[in-house]
DNA sequence: TTCATAGTTCGATGATAGCCGAAGCATCGA
DNA sequence: TCGATGCTTCGGCTATCATCGAACTATGAA
């Protein structure tokens, strides 16, 4: 009748509160071990040791070993991105998992989504890239621009052409869970927010499994002056 | 402790396959009833209004009441999009056969909807009322206009100003069946209706139980005079 | 070697949830 | 009004699956 490679399958493997708290975890960007996303799911090292086996055969993660250690990461970041696809339509469905705790505006204002930046100022950056025509947007496909490679080149020491990768698009639109509107991904969003790392205008949140970025006051200037919501 | 929406929820509504396959059947984009969607996921009604209630709930699907129908349409197309996603990461093999609609072509192109026009001809004519600016739509709600009434009065003699009703709107849009698109329901559709079989521009079919309606060779010209598709 | 830690496998258990039959509303057609 | 149809609610059955205790394997350290 109907066949074929569910996406129910791999819709319930998200579907599950333990695994699903795994790979929001492993949504940082960061390669956890088993005992981590077990103490991070709140489960016992048996179980979780039965969900990341699962989740590995549904090619959602990849194993790394590295001693007696297992180090678990995304397979890809378009596992990533549809996992913000999913927070966006849990969010204005009113499926919010806990209280809003403090953290929760610094998470909105500029927070990392894979290896991008995400959140208010994710969204501020595609926007006033678009209006400086350093890309062209058509439907999904975003493109880089002859000026945006200038831009990218000038500005920020970034060679666009170096970004190119057999199987990542060096620009994609990807959906902003708490703004609802697209930031830029791909090889060129990862680039430029290791960028901003490597000036100091930002910095990943110490706290372990915290999404949240935080701009210095100088990296924030830095950052308006070329991606002002003004101009 | 973890912030952010609560994903689990919604990726373990797609993560049923019976409630997957109705959600895929709802990419197509068009509206679709209870029973198509229980007869999609190849289960009983009963069950699958349990999961229309759940689906609903989640804010992945919104009802459209329609008579004894209920029409279930995907509430946004983010939700299309995640779905999409998901197929991509399933390496998908698409399968997107949906069976919609009276298999009968002259049911198809014109036919009763309670006492109105359906069908082809029906949404054409709605269609080109709007064009023609004799109604204004604004979301469900559909008002006629000065010209309108004008037009009414001339064409088809029909006093607007008698059409009100206590219980019974003038103007309002009704979910076509084979077209899953809008037609003019309410007294005005009624009352078209009607004009047009005094006027012997069509006739309901003499087989019992038909809701086809045959337009008759001068009443098509007529008819496609007054809300021709080229107009 | 011996011990400690990381991770897995196995088996039993318990709760969740899908499923359908039967019955109940609501709407339509005559 | 009455019967037919679309859909929902209720109750009970069943299967699935997450969970954990216990035991087992593998790596690293002393």
């Amino acid at each position: 009748m109907k066949a074929g490679p569910d996406i129910s399958r791999i819709a319930a493997l998200v579907g599950d509160p333990a695994r699903c708290n795994m790979l929001t975890a492993l949504m940082t960007g960061r390669a956890l071990t088993a005992s981590e996303l077990a103490q991070e799911a709140g489960i016992t090292p048996q179980t979780a040791s039965s969900h990341l086996a699962k989740l590995e055969a549904g090619g959602l993660i990849e194993p790394e070993k590295q001693g007696r250690h297992r180090y678990y990461r995304l397979s890809d970041p378009d596992v990533a991105d549809v996992l913000e696809g999913l927070q966006g339509i849990a969010a204005r469905a009113g499926h919010m998992r806990v209280r809003t705790g403090p953290k929760d505006p610094a998470l909105r204002r500029a927070r990392i989504c894979y290896d991008h930046l995400a959140g208010d100022l994710g969204v501020q950056m595609l926007d006033s890239m678009k209006r400086q025509k350093l890309v062209r947007q058509s439907k999904q496909a975003i493109e880089l621009t002859g000026e945006g490679k200038r831009f990218m080149a000038e500005e920020l020491q970034i060679d666009a052409d170096a970004l190119t990768h057999p199987r990542r698009p060096v620009c994609k639109a990807c959906l902003d869970w708490s703004e609802r509107r697209h930031h830029l991904a791909g090889t060129l969003g990862a680039a430029m927010m290791d960028r901003f790392t490597e000036l100091k205008w930002a910095a990943r949140d110490a706290a372990p499994g915290s999404r949240v970025v935080n701009f210095s006051r100088n990296g924030e200037k830095r950052f308006a002056a070329l991606f002002g919501a003004g101009e």
